[in-house]
DNA sequence: AATTGTTATGAAATCGATTGCAATATGTTC
DNA sequence: GAACATATTGCAATCGATTTCATAACAATT
């Protein structure tokens, strides 16, 4: 083992000259002014190094690398942004982080934005129109280069009202929704055809009664409820009806636990239930298990999102499957694409996927 | 309906200069020199009303206040940071930001940062060090004045190196675990003494036979697991056994499944499991609905986190709450009593409590 | 009217990194 | 060895906001 080992040049050199000009200050954080005393060079040069350009002998970047490792020099994020006038950043604004689906999202954005050198900054924005005003207040203080707005519950005029006002000009990616405004890009996720298909599946299995639970009527639920209507109404043919139920309250699970209770006492020949998100599906499921009603036997039940809801559920939970994934892959190579100069395509369409598990 | 809304002037006044000194570059994104043109001030004085200081005439005042607000402006974050040394940023740790427990915690933690005027953002460090040095890095570039580890996954030699390498001198709060580094505050859940009082319950109850589930051995994992073994110990004299089940894969679902699938096998007249998160326990009541064991009465479930997946089970699970949120809020106030140059509690403990539901 | 005190205002330096341009040093060619 | 080309290097301006200090303007006091 070394007896005394190297102490880092430029760390001695911010304690002995401690009041200087150009970063001395408090603290033990270097600034390329510190490095540049160490190796007896100027700004210029380290700032080269650091950055990987050409124009520095050889012997003189390895010596200056040399002492950037030495002294743990991590460059100051705040003076980049300002002198390269781009913040290299990304936000991800979410009405509620609490959201697994929508966090799942997040996950993938910022991991395919990592991967080009762009960080996300994950934003919980609330549900009212004040939360998201100041969100993107902040946003636009931290100069981001573009934003993804998760879920459809962004798509409203509030939203393009503060979008224009906080972020003109910066592209808008949103993940299944649309919004009026230039530069805005999204990813539609097909859920009416899928509601359609899960209708027209269940007809084909027999079921003739089908109730229908959704909560909060954001775009996305109120498309899928359209889903199922349309269904219904191209089986009514085949004798199927159906029943739509609504429960907004902020606890899904409570919601679908008594609005199936609600369609258990008015129809009690229900025979199958289509649910808005799987939460609900679950809270449905209880209702049903609570009454000793056999799933999927007497009751079939499918959900929406294929989440890890469903599969904590037993018998664990048919859903269809949104495709966040992909979706949010895609999403953010758009925001790549504009970024880069390029023009992605306006909207891209997803086609949703019946996870057949074992309530149906 | 006014005809000819007022133009904002130094909207205008950017478009005309274009290409002057200061701030006259692309976008429409103003600064405090086309505030202070407009006005015909300086900047100084605009600087001033902005951060609500004295010494600015009244009618100034006024005036430059409107210009403010019809423009629109907003003071850019990164030249702020520059100048005013203090980012007012704080990073929020997690292993893997699709954790529900966790980004409960993460939404605490942000929204009491939030109200004193910080900013928290939440990182994805994945789980090995590799990806923890990363984030860290990443941190330090954008000069964070606090982070916050969010679980125990944190409680290692990797992480005391990684801090002590890019976060020297910064405030770390710790959720759940500790660290042996300077200016490190922690929080810590007594789980080890909450599943030994959940024992001790399951033991008053009459039940004699108790497998104990778990997967990574994380420093809480290890805890409980110890809480468990001295539980058992203690009830010995009572006639009352235990065994330990480990499953360490990423998904706690099926890992709870599989090893109550053990279990019932290796000791048939098992009567009561107890797992180290929710997620096992739901596995693990699946694996005994499979097959028609009857819960609570033949087996009794308890899990740990009291999180929505406890809700979701059918019957509904007995789950030991760990106090996230008090956790969370405590965490915040150490960091924020830290930044004020207070000297908060190193160490805070919180007792758990046992919510009984349905599985017990 | 002269002096002092108070308020209002702007010029200039600063934070830390980047970069165009000028200056210097080195190498190449005839 | 002179003229020119090329490679290194550093100075100084810049990004946008804050703040100190000096000055100007004005009111109050004797």
């Amino acid at each position: 083992m070394q007896r005394n080992p190297k102490k880092p040049i430029a760390y001695i050199i911010k304690l002995l000259y401690n009041n200087q000009k150009h970063g001395f200050g408090g603290g033990i954080l270097l600034t390329i002014y510190d490095i540049a005393k160490a190796a007896n060079v100027s700004a210029s040069s380290v700032s080269r190094v650091i950055n990987g350009k050409s124009g520095v002998n050889n012997a003189t970047r390895q010596k200056i690398l040399q002492i950037l490792k030495e002294n743990n020099y991590v460059p100051n994020e705040a003076a980049r942004i300002l002198v390269n006038q781009s913040s290299r950043l990304i936000g991800i604004l979410i009405a509620d982080i609490r959201n697994l689906h929508h966090m799942e999202g997040a996950y993938y954005i910022q991991s395919e934005m990592d991967k080009n050198g762009y960080n996300g900054m994950i934003i919980n924005a609330g549900y009212d129109a004040k939360g998201l005003a100041h969100a993107m207040e902040n946003l636009n203080q931290r100069r981001v280069e573009g934003v993804v707005l998760m879920g459809s519950v962004f798509q409203n005029r509030d939203t393009e009202k503060a979008v224009r006002q906080y972020l003109p000009e910066i592209p808008i990616i949103m993940i299944n929704g649309q919004l009026d405004i230039p530069n805005c890009y999204s990813v539609l996720s097909q859920e009416k055809e899928g509601i359609f298909t899960c209708v027209e599946f269940l007809a084909n299995h027999g079921r003739k009664q089908i109730a229908y639970i959704t909560n909060a009527p954001t775009p996305s639920n109120l498309l899928k409820q359209n889903g199922f209507s349309e269904g219904i109404a191209a089986q009514r043919k085949n004798g199927v009806r159906g029943w739509i139920y609504k429960d907004d309250r902020d606890d899904s699970l409570k919601g679908g636990y008594e609005a199936m209770q609600r369609a258990l006492l008015e129809h009690p020949d229900v025979d199958a239930v289509i649910c808005a998100v799987d939460l609900l599906a679950a809270g449905a499921l209880q209702a049903l298990l609570e009454k000793d009603v056999d799933v999927p036997r007497k009751v079939a039940i499918i959900g929406v999102d294929n989440s890890i809801y469903g599969q904590i559920c037993y018998p664990r939970l048919t859903s269809l499957d949104n495709q966040i994934f992909s979706s949010c892959v895609i999403g953010a190579h758009q925001l790549l694409e504009f970024l880069q100069g390029g023009h992605p395509a306006r909207c891209v369409s997803m086609q949703t996927v019946l996870v057949e598990r074992e309530t149906t």
